[in-house]
DNA sequence: TTTATGTGATAGTATTACTATCTTCGCATT
DNA sequence: AATGCGAAGATAGTAATACTATCACATAAA
């Protein structure tokens, strides 16, 4: 089975909506693979617009800057996580095996998993969320950006999981915090493990499994009832 | 007492040594404050010549680019974290009161600590780490840099943090990444608290005893010898 | 006194990050 | 069949960024 999933995108992130014509989705198609290709530092409109045999002004007229289309790209990655999050764990009765199943999720290399989007590609989101993650709120008009609701998506994953987490322990003083926590974790760790690796205790690579059982037994511990 | 620290910078990060003359360390110093200011995407050698009243090219006489600056201020502050860990755990006996002092060391804005350094801000520079730590490494010539031995004093400090951490549980198997995190997750809840509060439990400003208890008992929980 | 070194001054280039305008193409309406 | 509209293409231009190169000058070490 595939779903195909269809994600509701802020409208403050684009000047026109690039789902509704040919070239906007070519833009964010090629966009994405673009940036993870080049790095968002490298990546230019005018690069873009060359691979996609278009002009720098056509681009604009969909996003105001680039950062603004890692943004867009970063939050539908947020958005899909969540309404995975959510598929995977429903139906699960145990909040235990929920929360393995999200550390799962979020550490795993989302391969072939039942869900397709039309152009977007979950694996190569999956990377940029790794790269250039941090970077969509690393900067100095974050708060605007987040009175904008930019971080919505966000936000909104974390508190899913947080839910979880109460249901585990309702007692647990921060679960919010932890939520975040194993989300930039999964990502950092799996960077550590690929471009750093004396930052972590895993030596090869394809070390998913390790990744998920630090995670997995930090989360757990952590917030086990007394 | 007031200790002047001295750290050995990797020789590959400058082009001239910018601690042996008098517009070096200006150019680290005001840097430094200029980065925190403008954000390191609006930052340029153009505008921190402006600033310092030299020229751009005389900057560019000691750093390659801005990136090396960066990582320059970036490992000047894990070498110094290093060191203050070092410092603070010496002649504590117990394992346990040594990481509840590491994890204290940082989340605590360094305010008048007993250490200082000639031009260089503790405060301004952690700053710097919570903001534009991560684009230190987040880049496409990682690999490189890290070959140049650029991340060398981070993972010196995670090493010395994974050591006292086998010292509590020596069974323990994820140590250096169970290092990294803590550190990783001080700064990010940090800036969370500070602008994402929503990814937190934290409602107010200044609630490091909160930031420092979620992640020492994140830290205790999972290291516990069965 | 020579020489090396650090700094200042000036200039120049390719690229980046946009903005503006004008035209054309295709499609829907009248 | 004529009209109008919006998406996209074509072209141009500008300020700022990220450098590189060269020459001159001052000072301090040899």
């Amino acid at each position: 089975m595939e779903l195909e999933i269809k994600i509701k995108m802020n409208e403050k992130l684009f000047l026109r909506n690039p789902e509704e014509t040919a070239l906007g989705k070519k833009i964010v198609h090629s966009g994405l693979l673009l940036i993870n290709k080049l790095g968002f530092e490298n990546f230019t409109f005018r690069k873009l617009a060359t691979e996609i045999e278009t002009t720098e002004a056509g681009i604009y007229r969909y996003f105001e800057n680039k950062h603004r289309l890692l943004i867009y790209l970063i939050t539908w990655y947020w958005s899909y996580l969540e309404y995975k999050v959510v598929f995977n764990i429903n139906n699960i009765p145990d909040a235990a095996q929920k929360l393995r199943t999200i550390v799962r999720i979020l550490v795993e290399d989302p391969g072939k998993d039942g869900f397709t989007s039309e152009y977007i590609s979950e694996q190569d989101v999956y990377q940029l969320a790794i790269w250039e993650g941090s970077k969509s709120y690393l900067t100095r008009h974050v708060s605007k950006d987040n009175q904008d609701q930019l971080f919505k998506p966000y936000k909104d994953l974390c508190a899913r999981i947080a839910t979880v987490i109460l249901e585990y322990n309702p007692s647990y003083p921060f679960a919010h915090s932890m939520a975040s926590t194993i989300v930039e974790i999964a990502h950092s760790q799996k960077f550590f493990l690929e471009n750093l690796p004396a930052l972590t205790d895993f030596s090869t690579d394809n070390q998913d499994q390790k990744i998920i059982q630090f995670i997995q037994s930090l989360l757990f511990s952590a917030i086990q009832p007394q």
